[in-house]
This record gives C-alpha cells, sequence and structure tokens, in this order.
DNA sequence: TCTGGGGTCCTAGGACCC
DNA sequence: TCTGGGGTCCTAGGACCC
C-alpha cells in the first residue's frame, strides 16, 4: 500500500426496497376518484372495453359493477384497504371473495394503465438514484450507497424524497424499506404500509427479523413453509437456532445453505439493474373446461391464437427463440409441460404453432383441459445469431 | 362456486461427446 | 471388452415470485 494513498473507507451498503401501496387499485381510484374510501377489488376476466366502465369516468357509484353480481373463473389480484378489512385479498378466487364482500365494487384490469404508471414512477425514481431494479410493475430495489445523501438517518431522508416526488408527479404513494441487503429491505418494506418507511440496521435483526413468520423471507413459499412447521419451526429466529447442517439435511444441500444465511440475515446479491428476457409465454384459462375431441376445433383456434400473440411479442421486443412449448392445465389442475428444441431460432407464427403442435402429440389427452399455454425459450436477439452459422428465420419464408 | 397470467431458477435423468 | 470420469444439452416437473 502506497503511503498517503489509503483508499476511502467504503461507505456501509444500503439497500431499499419499494413497493407501490395497493398499484392496480390506487391507479384506478385516480380514475374514478368517487370510489375513494370503498372497498374496490381489481380482477376478473373481463376486458374493460366490454363493460359498462369504458370511457365513462364519472359513473355513479350505484352503477358500477359488484363483486357479487360476478359469475367466471378468476382471482383478485389487488383490494383496496377497505376491501382487506373483508378478507378479500389478491390471488383469492373471485367467487370466495364475492361471498365475503359481494358489495365490493370490482373493476377489470387494465394493464396498459398500470405500465403507464409504472413508467412514470421508475423513470422518477431513475432521476434521483440511477441504481434501480426492476421487480415487476409495482416494485424496485434501489441501491442507496453512493446516491448523495443516501447515507442520511440510514436512508430515511432520500426514501423521503423519493416518496413525495413519486406522489407529487402521480398521486401515488408506497411504501419503503432501507436496509443493508435486499433480503431486509425486502421485509422492510412492508413494516409500516400504506405509506410507510422502515430503516433496517443489522443490529436490528434479533429484535425486528428474528419473530417474523418464516413465511416473510422472500423465497420461503406455501411448501417450505408446510415443511417447516411441520418441524416445528414458525419464525425466522427459530431456523436461525437451527444448525445449518440441520437445515441442509431437510431441505437440500443449495436450500438448506440458503436458508440458514437468510435467517441470519445475510445477503450479497448486488441490484441489477438490466437483465435479458429468457422466455415469453401466454397462456389462457378458458370460460368452461374443453375436451380434445369434443372441442377440438375451439382448441384449435385457441392454440393458434396464443401463438400469434407469442410471435407478436417476441417481433415487437426484438427476439427469436429455439425452444417451443406447451403448457397444459388439467380440470383435475394437474400441469403438464413439453417442450422441443428447434434447429433454428425463430419468432414466426406458423413456425411456433408446428412445433408446438408436435409437443401436443405428446400429452396423452384424457382429461379436460382447463388452461393451455405456448412458450418460447432460449431466447437470442436476431442481429447476434447473424455471423453464427445459423439461418436466422423471422419472416417465415424460406431463404 | 375454488384456484389468472407472466415470469425465473433449480433439480434430475438421459443422451451424447471426449 | 470393460470401466470411468467430466461436460453440455435437452426435457419435465416443481417451487416461488409479482
Amino acid at each position: 500500500m502506497l503511503a498517503g494513498l489509503t483508499p476511502p473507507a467504503p461507505l456501509p451498503r444500503r439497500i431499499a426496497h419499494l413497493d407501490m401501496d395497493a398499484f392496480y387499485a390506487s391507479v384506478e381510484l385516480l380514475r374514478y376518484p368517487q370510489l375513494k374510501g370503498l372497498p374496490v377489488v381489481i380482477g376478473g376476466g373481463r376486458r374493460r372495453a366490454d363493460s359498462v366502465l369504458a370511457q365513462q369516468e364519472n359513473l355513479p357509484v350505484a352503477e358500477f359493477p359488484r363483486l357479487g353480481d360476478y359469475v367466471g373463473r378468476g382471482v383478485i389480484t389487488t383490494a383496496t384497504y377497505p376491501a382487506r378489512a373483508f378478507g378479500v385479498g389478491s390471488a383469492m378466487g373471485m367467487m370466495k371473495a364475492a361471498k365475503l364482500c359481494p358489495q365490493a365494487i370490482l373493476l377489470p384490469v387494465d394493464f396498459d394503465e398500470y405500465r403507464r404508471f409504472s413508467r412514470i414512477f421508475k423513470s422518477t425514481i431513475l432521476e434521483i438514484a440511477p441504481l434501480m431494479e426492476d421487480r415487476g410493475v409495482d416494485e424496485v430495489y434501489i441501491d442507496f450507497t453512493e446516491v448523495p445523501g443516501g447515507q442520511r438517518e440510514g436512508g430515511r431522508v432520500l426514501a423521503r424524497l423519493i416518496q413525495r416526488t413519486i406522489f407529487e408527479r402521480t398521486g401515488l404513494t408506497c411504501s419503503i424499506g432501507v436496509a443493508p441487503n435486499k433480503l431486509i429491505a425486502k421485509m422492510a418494506s412492508e413494516f409500516d404500509k400504506p405509506k410507510g418507511i422502515s430503516i433496517v440496521h443489522a443490529a436490528d435483526l434479533q429484535s425486528r427479523i428474528w419473530p417474523l413468520p418464516a413465511r416473510k423471507i422472500n423465497g420461503i413459499g406455501p411448501k417450505a413453509d408446510a415443511k417447516l412447521q411441520a418441524l416445528g419451526i414458525t419464525t425466522i429466529g427459530e431456523m436461525a437456532a437451527k444448525e445449518r447442517a440441520w437445515l441442509v439435511e431437510h431441505f437440500g444441500r443449495a436450500y438448506g445453505a440458503w436458508m440458514h444465511e437468510a435467517s441470519w440475515g445475510r445477503d450479497d446479491r448486488p441490484v441489477v439493474t438490466e437483465s435479458e428476457p429468457v422466455s415469453m409465454s401466454r397462456e389462457t384459462t378458458f370460460d368452461r373446461d374443453l375436451h380434445a375431441v369434443r372441442d377440438r376445433a375451439e382448441l384449435s383456434a385457441i392454440f393458434t391464437q396464443l401463438c400469434e400473440k407469442v410471435a407478436e411479442d417476441l417481433q415487437r421486443k426484438g427476439y427469436v427463440g429455439k425452444t417451443i412449448g406447451i403448457k397444459l392445465r388439467f380440470d383435475d389442475f394437474k400441469i403438464a409441460t413439453r417442450d422441443q428444441t428447434i434447429a433454428v431460432h425463430t419468432a414466426d407464427a406458423r413456425q411456433i404453432r408446428q412445433a408446438a403442435g408436435q409437443c401436443l402429440k405428446r400429452v396423452t389427452l384424457d382429461r379436460r383441459l382447463r388452461l393451455l399455454g405456448v412458450r418460447v425459450g432460449t431466447l437470442a436477439r436476431p442481429g447476434e445469431l447473424a455471423d453464427s452459422a445459423e439461418m436466422v428465420d423471422t419472416t417465415g419464408q424460406l431463404f
């Protein structure tokens, strides 16, 4: 080490997780302020264009569709806080939700609108802090570490600025957790929802993280949680009290070791600002279960449409893929997948349809089908394949 | 009257090559 | 003829997340 050139001590990592509050529902309330304070849920299968809502922003409250009138398949994607008070929550089946709160107002999803607001809040963040990781339409991680002011009050000052600026630009609120890493920040953003800011330091592990249910760890889902419960473990602290070897014994080498690290609040994953897609897919659940033979024509038409949509998605975003796959969900909810890697990358609907059709022939179709999906994986950008021996066909024409 | 749609990553076995 | 690695690709299923 050269004398006088001691490198500055690295700043402590401060990572934020930002989560928009009841995002879809909040965007809808911007359009329909007359619904503020009422139980409102977003979900269902109907398209906005088909409903009484199309272009009628001044609709009186009494004329909005009600959850109790809904018939069909689907789940709640978002519920306002007043609706949550009735026990209605996201991912809940519509019919079950309708029993809990039939008077709730039901709005169909409008993804284009949510994406529009998503772009606005994300670009707002990027103007303030350049290292942002996209985690879906309503969530991001932000690296505060090197941002001017990012260390003040553990990140609270910057979090307040971001929260306020997003609100000024969109009228939408969010909750932010700031912690030494993504794992803890993700948990912290939930501490004080809605409109919350929570600052967590490494020293708070025992008091604020260990009492939480194990299921609160991002990566511990229903299966792992049930298994933990069966082993007598409920909280993160109880997990942390177990030997690493014990967790490995019960959950496997990789997952067990990760669980041990997570329970001790350790996570060194960086905030990743860019990533390439791995696959693109389209799937649909039918209004009623379809029979492979009796409903052949209907199934075939849907199948072709799915292939056309994936092809459109690929072309619009500038990708080609060469692993073509299908997904089926039967009436008993069992899932089957088949895929096939073809010789040449493609984004052509007819080629996708052809390969997917071959996949379909490899499945025994003795049950009614509930869902059909088409997936294209092993993606590449056509330009990056140009100098390889492979001939890329994005048009369906032979050359 | 159950349970959407769009993703990622991991595992594990078999084929195939060196 | 038998035995044995390692490495990569392909496929199917499953857990998990938003």
